[in-house]
DNA sequence: AAAATAACTTACTAAGTAGTAAGTATTTTC
DNA sequence: GAAAATACTTACTACTTAGTAAGTTATTTT
């Protein structure tokens, strides 16, 4: 028999995460996951019993990026400036390729959620408000960022910006996430 | 027997987008709307023969709500500051009710449309963020507003951060729509 | 080498999904 | 007052959904 195959559930949280940035979680099902796989559902289901498993493993795969990001970035002789283009191309990929944040793209499907996975995905949320918020600070702070804002609604702003960005120029079209961008980006500059 | 409710139509389309705005529209089935309505499904499907015709009968009745607004606001005698809050008290609203924005909503949804119905999403965001642009463009002409965007980047940003500023909220907190929503008037005000 | 475990497949089920065809009561039109 | 249209209900179908229990095969542990 074909060897089997140890990154299954790797392939699971991928596709996963692409379905839901592509059409939106309560759209996509088991099935097409497992056909595009090339395995059978109950093996989705080995991996995650539930789909609020799998949605909750997403978000999870996520926290620990951000905290990769977050360490990576926190090396000396990274600029205040650079790590915020650093998440900002992060959504300017997601717009190049059609999809968008899943962040975004979850939040609508919020109250469809169990309890526990709403506490991820708050987690996901802060974490994510208040990594910006650091280095908006901390930009700030060394004089290489300037806002008349707090550190905590400019990240807000930027945040909506971005994630409502990429959702509405997968709309109305590239230029409009670019507009956006440029913007952001001016916003925050000395 | 009992008379016939005449706006049974009106209902479920009232409902229908009171649920896009809650669960998101791939979360709810016509056996939602006709329990709620104490009617049955095939109700449903004798006014909107099929989902996607309800989706579209949503969003033709934002797109009507909208002309009305842009009229109302096109008095003589309304300030553009005025208008621009008339809009973002709208959203102001959901954020109290904990709703989000049906624009923001589908968004997540886009690519399970058919495509008449994207061609008519498109149409309504088109219209939203042409209508604040020009709000936005009279108002700078006649000094009673002011920013360094152009006017169609600027209803993109107030646009982004309102749409994603009631779905951001309705997870961390009414506290921070209510930073965002001062912020935008903010950047706006001369 | 045996036992245990991991990663599945096979073969289902129960519930929910959108959707329809045919019938019924009420209201409107002529 | 008959015919037609409106607004449904009844009763159903075909399909998809998440989910499971039991069996199979390969790998790892002991």
């Amino acid at each position: 028999m074909t060897p089997r195959n140890t990154d299954t559930k790797e392939e699971i949280l991928r596709l996963g995460t692409e379905l839901i940035q592509t059409y939106g979680y309560n759209a996509f099902s088991y099935a097409d996951i497992s056909k595009e796989l090339d395995i059978k559902n109950a093996a989705v289901h080995y991996h995650f019993p539930g789909k609020e498993d799998l949605l909750a493993g997403i978000i999870e795969q996520y926290i620990e990026r951000y905290k990769e990001l977050d360490k990576s970035l926190s090396r000396p002789g990274v600029a205040s400036k650079q790590k915020i283009e650093a998440f900002v191309s992060k959504y300017s990929l997601m717009a190049e390729q059609n999809k968008i944040c899943i962040i975004g793209s979850v939040c609508s499907d919020y109250n469809t959620m169990p309890d526990s996975v709403k506490a991820k995905l708050s987690e996901l949320i802060e974490m994510v408000l208040s990594m910006v918020e650091k280095v908006l600070k901390e930009g700030k702070a060394n004089g290489e960022l300037n806002f008349s804002e707090t550190p905590h609604t400019q990240s807000l702003l930027l945040m909506t910006n971005l994630a409502a960005g990429v959702q509405l120029s997968r709309i109305t079209g590239q230029k409009d996430y670019a507009a956006i961008c440029k913007s952001i980006m001016k916003q925050i500059e000395v």
